[in-house]
DNA sequence: GAAATATGTCAACAACATTGACATAATTTC
DNA sequence: GAAATTATGTCAATGTTGTTGACATATTTC
């Protein structure tokens, strides 16, 4: 592989490789479809090395990180919230409960709830993982202007979907969270 | 579900769940890590609904996308962009291949590789798919400063590994690209 | 008491990733 | 020119995460 290495995200200049032909007036944006892409990929990647070593995967992150921020919350709207269906849950929560990350407690009120909380273990990694991806957030940030994440913030909040209802995207616009 | 909804991303208030117990000096940063979690979820989203048409998925898209930003490019340089295996890529390869959407030439100077080019067919679908995502941050930008799509641009830059030796992380800060 | 709801579970399947081994053709090296 | 290396393709097996659809149980609501 002595090969010239791919071009790929940051070119200004480099041939215009089709033009956005039938997409009239849009103009292509590869720059920044590229640049979330690789962002993305490593910003779940280098979390995704510390859950190896629990047997865990990206589905069990999000769980993890869902209920940390939101103790006591049901089954229902975690569902909600990853929109995956029950047996996916199920199968990552059955992991995390009996690998002694996650609790389930009956509704005090409506008892056929589960309501989802960490043990101190479950914290622990929760905290792991925000750690790691906060201070990814901070060292990427750091030396910006001060503005610049408000505007970051706006930026991926109105790439959010807002039309599906229910969804996060619908529940952030509409105050609800 | 009557349930009250979740909350998730734009919290100031809410009880802070575990304050980052274990990580010193850090200061969790939840907003930026779920809003990237929901805006890369959608981001995707839209695409995956016009390859499922085709019956393609996201493996698909990132293939006809990297060959239409670089045609020409060689079967290894694709593998090294997209950081996946040889049969990971063979199999949608072949997919596209057979579809009609990716077509295969010798190389001239080396005639072991077998240089990737999309035919009009895969040109239309990557233009349809990279039309969608720049509308969705044209969209997302709009109104915002002038300043933004830099900052933003820089900090989804920042966000990526620069250690990792050939990535495109390493490749995007040494130049190379 | 009947209907609706919240959750759990089972079976089957699909997409996309992995590893490791091996085959072929072409190029490079000595 | 023979040997080693390289670029690619392919096969078999496996794992994670997603899907659908059906059904069971407990609980709440009407």
């Amino acid at each position: 592989m002595t090969s010239s290495p791919a071009k790929t995200v940051p070119d200004s200049s480099a041939s215009p490789p089709s033009q956005g032909q039938g997409n009239p007036g849009i103009v292509p944006d590869y720059e920044l479809i590229e640049l979330l892409f690789f962002a993305y990929r490593d910003f779940v990647g280098e979390p995704d090395r510390l859950l190896e070593k629990h047997g865990f995967g990206r589905a069990h992150h999000r769980v993890v990180h869902f209920v940390n921020r939101n103790e006591g919350l049901t089954v229902a709207e975690l569902l909600d919230i990853l929109e995956i269906t029950k047996q996916s849950l199920a199968r990552v929560l059955k992991d995390l409960i009996s690998g002694g990350f996650v609790e389930q407690r009956s509704g005090q009120e409506d008892r056929r709830q589960r309501l989802l909380f960490l043990t101190p273990k479950g914290r622990a990694l929760a905290d792991q993982l925000v750690g790691m991806q906060s201070r990814r957030i901070s060292r990427a940030i750091a030396g910006a202007a001060p503005e610049s994440r408000g505007l970051i913030a706006k930026f991926l909040s109105e790439l959010i979907d807002r039309e599906r209802p229910g969804s996060a995207g619908q529940r952030i616009s509409t105050g609800t969270i």
